[in-house]
DNA sequence: AGTCGAGTAGACTGCACAGTCTATGTGCGC
DNA sequence: GCGCACATAGACTGTGCAGTCTACTCGACT
């Protein structure tokens, strides 16, 4: 009776409906998604994404938890001056949050997660801050070494990660015209800006 | 058997009707909020609002259009240094967007507005992009009187506007922890970052 | 008085969708 | 071989909601 058997993948359901609940609440948002469709996006039926998941609800929190990490950008420990590996972070870090991908977590993030506060927050925290406190960390060791004015390095990684993202996004998800998240251009002007705001007296 | 007919009231209908939209919108979103709702809310019968607006949609856009200008944000003429009009205009960009109506306004912005892109620009050009341009014509006249290094005013512009409110307002939006929009020792900060960074050679 | 425009209440239709239930098939360990 | 865990298709239920329709009521104007 079943002839789409030979299908039959035991294996990496859980998996399988995370990546396509991905795809589907990124595209339509949670209440745009619909069960039925992530269930056919994975190739799964759907009482096996009840078999996983007790809820759709269920469904998004786990998603967002698989995905979190994704947000974070590290500095790498590459050497180079300090102008060089700003540079390389911004970059990574445009080019993380400004992709497809990116605008749509953000839109998520902003469009339904306000409504859901504590895993609002586990996305603040785990994600958002995380990459702020990484990149706090590096500006504070460059205070110290002189390389930056001393000043709350928490405060000014806030004020680079604002200035590398915030214009640009809230472009590309209001305006149609799409923005290139690879800009070595527009980096090097937001860096040069930083720059010159906290240099040494 | 209408026992309700004191409340009779012909005049106003479409103005309740979108002030009514706006709060519904702002709480649930687009698709969360109901149609019966907003009828309710505006005091106003079901059909009523179908007399006015053929759609939900129509409904919405009215409401978007008619709220578009509470975003924008002048440097009123006032005289006095520019690190006092840039702190009086830091002050009210910040009240203004991260008020509780204005972080509703953001998430409905970015949830629902992305997914229509004609509405989407409008809001991104006569709301985001004009007080960009009317700090871009302050901050390129403080250049030519070389009070601010000469450079891009509108670059400038997004940088600050970008450092003003990028990082709370994701904050207010995220994190269950309150954000409070009258902050004049962060305005303070911020301020003096942005004139660091521009500050004559 | 009569007409008309604009309001009201509330029933109704049609649809999308979350979640359940049934009947069935498949592979694995015992 | 048997039972079991886990998969499948697909029918079904209940709900919420956009939008329509009916029958009615005002007040203003003529």
């Amino acid at each position: 009776m079943c002839a789409t058997l030979t299908d039959f993948q035991p294996q990496g359901c859980h998996r399988r409906l995370v990546e396509a609940a991905a795809q589907e609440f990124g595209r339509d948002g949670f209440r745009g998604a619909s069960v039925d469709r992530i269930a056919a996006a994975a190739g799964v039926a759907k009482q096996t994404l009840y078999n996983h998941f007790p809820s759709k609800e269920a469904l998004f929190e786990e998603t967002i938890r698989c995905h979190v990490r994704d947000i974070v950008v590290e500095l790498g420990d590459a050497q180079g001056g300090i102008r060089e590996r700003l540079l390389a972070f911004g970059d990574t870090f445009r080019q993380r949050l400004l992709s497809q991908g990116g605008l749509e977590w953000y839109r998520m993030m902003v469009g339904e997660l306000s409504r859901m506060p504590e895993l609002g927050g586990m996305v603040w925290h785990q994600g958002i801050l995380a990459t702020q406190r990484h990149l706090a960390d590096f500006l504070a060791a460059a205070m110290t070494r002189g390389e930056l004015r001393h000043d709350d390095p928490a405060f000014a990684a806030e004020m680079l990660c604002s200035m590398l993202i915030n214009s640009d996004r809230t472009r590309g998800l209001l305006a149609d015209d799409p923005v290139s998240p690879a800009d070595p251009q527009r980096v090097s002007s937001i860096i040069n800006c930083f720059l010159r705001a906290y240099r040494p007296d």
